[in-house]
DNA sequence: TGTAAATCGGACAGATTAAGTCGTATACTC
DNA sequence: GAGTATACGACTTAATCTGTCCGATTTACA
């Protein structure tokens, strides 16, 4: 299936919704969590994680919240996903120790790993602010257009 | 975390291993399981469903089994993940109908729908082919090779 | 024609992972 | 000091994946 957990999605509407608002001295979670109905206590964890790993910076008491770290130009998708999400592995059989049951026998794991790689390069070519100008583009589109360009 | 179901692994492997064998009028679960240690019953599911797409042709009853109804070049890896685990969604709120709760407010369904096509893109211009060639050229080369070449 | 070997396919149980909640501690502002 | 916010570990619930069981059907061959 091939799909990315929902705390890596938020994540990533979170680190937009940040660099959307760059006049906002710092959001809370609370102000996310209600922008795009995330359970707050799980956005709160999420948040954690990105400020764990230095994309966003945190100030905790009143009036506190979280702002990026750096220009959203130097965020890539891959940061935040892998910040959440922990490494990429297209494969089962591939892990971090990059041994499986099958280690001698199973014959499609260097091509998959390139695979992996690849996927990788492409979520690392995709920056915040790329997220950004699509959603402005986007709206200036009009319907027929949109089903021109997108997809 | 972005990964492939078992299955899928099973299910290219299989395939891959038919391919591999073309002067077998046809292979069965039970050759395929043993030569991978993949629990049988759980393969022969895997095939079913790779035969119900016409991908494999089945034969039942005594020396039956499976071939490939085409040539390795004209199979994906696409075609073999899509056949099991269905179709690719990187994001949790993207389905087949497009809709999801967030459908108004979130603004990242569309430039991660193209991640996503790109994803397709990458596994469509794998073929089982390839597969077998990149395993034949890595037994080909020294240890020291394979470093540099692959990864 | 009967038996063995194979595919077919639904239902189910167990295991693993993801999603979300709870409670408490800590930090900061006013 | 009160109120608001982050920090974080433990826990529960929900969903999905993995694997099994069982019966039915198909086919080759003795």
């Amino acid at each position: 299936m091939l799909r990315l957990t929902k705390k890596a999605d938020y994540g990533l509407l979170a680190v937009k919704f940040l660099a959307e608002n760059p006049d906002s001295p710092s959001l809370s979670a609370k102000d996310i969590s209600e922008a795009y109905h995330i359970p707050l206590q799980l956005l709160a964890k999420i948040l954690q994680r990105l400020t764990k790993v230095g994309l966003l910076r945190s100030h905790a008491g009143m009036n506190g919240g979280y702002e990026l770290s750096k220009d959203p130009k130097d965020i890539t998708a891959f940061e935040v996903i892998h910040a959440i999400d922990g490494p990429l592995f297209i494969t089962s059989c591939i892990t971090i120790s990059g041994s499986c049951d099958l280690n001698d026998i199973c014959t499609i794991k260097e091509p998959l790993r390139r695979v992996n790689d690849s996927i990788s390069d492409l979520l690392k070519s995709i920056h915040i602010s790329d997220l950004i100008e699509a959603d402005t583009t986007r709206r200036q589109q009009s319907p027929a257009q949109q089903l021109v360009t997108i997809h």
